[in-house]
DNA sequence: CTACTTTCTCAAGCTCACTTGAGATCAAGA
DNA sequence: TCTTGATCTCAAGTGAGCTTGAGAAAGTAG
């Protein structure tokens, strides 16, 4: 079982087995600079403990549907040498919050106009609407380039 | 400007034209059983109009973050050969709404115990348990195979 | 020191959801 | 009939987000 190396720095090990990240895609945030481990000088990674929380962050920002572009955005609001604190992580929250509760509301327009449809039975372009949704840009998997523009009824 | 054939069938570009996706896109969703279009002596893609309404539902259905085998799933359960009718469409939209409701009870738990952190600045992880959420098989984009298991202070 | 485990780099591979390109064919208007 | 545009198939390419494999070097336990 390995020991933490001196001031309590983490090995890549120690860290996927934490965050239940597997060790090839630390990695792989480490190179697309979305964390940014210090190296022993035989060259192996090593963590901070704070890194785990932003691996976290990284985490759940995906099940979001965030893209590692998107968090990296964020996360390039937090200070990569010190340790983050209260107000830095605070910042982010905000920031995270306010793009979660647009996709809420999209979901919830979206549910409305599934309920007018169950109503009325229809699913019909012309009559439900819900073939102009707002948030075309956003992105849920790779997707269709091209998203629902008007169309006439079928 | 091409003329529908008999019947009131559609081309392939007529859809496109009416979905706003793009051709290659349809054919790839023929191919992979997602609709099933006709064919004229000619071998052309011919479509009838309820497709539109199919198409739709997958362009909606992956908006909201569902995979194509997914919605493969879902539609399933409307005939292929007569034309849905209210019923078989109510009965997707029930299965829907339900997992629509599903993500957005995630969404608002995740916005909930994302406030618990702001309010104490933490986002830490023994803290604000937003490192044990539900729905861990969600599949939103690629994302990490492995996700966030219970993981110790950090 | 030896044995063994962990980590390293680099290149290649994989899945999903398509797009692009080549070359051929179909169908409609002049 | 000729031409033009839409469509066809099939193979290969794309981008995101990793994983896998090979071969080497670092670190640790005995």
């Amino acid at each position: 079982m390995p020991v933490s190396p001196s001031k309590g720095l983490l090995s890549i090990g120690e860290v996927a087995s934490r965050t239940g990240l597997a060790v090839s895609a630390i990695r792989y945030y480490d190179d697309e600079g979305l964390v940014s481990a210090r190296r022993t000088p035989g060259g192996r990674r090593m963590f901070i403990r704070s890194d785990i929380r932003r691996l976290s962050f990284i985490l759940i920002a995906q099940q979001m549907g965030f893209s590692l572009e998107e968090i990296r955005n964020q996360l390039r609001q937090l200070p990569l040498e010190r340790t983050p604190n209260k107000r830095d992580w605070e910042k982010i929250s905000r920031g995270f919050r306010a793009r979660l509760d647009a996709r809420i509301g999209m979901l919830e327009r979206l549910r409305d106009r599934l309920d007018g449809c169950i109503g009325c039975g229809c699913l019909s372009l012309d009559a439900c609407k819900l073939y102009n949704p707002d948030d075309k840009a956003s992105r849920t998997g790779t997707g269709p380039r091209l998203v629902m523009e008007k169309s006439i009824d079928p």
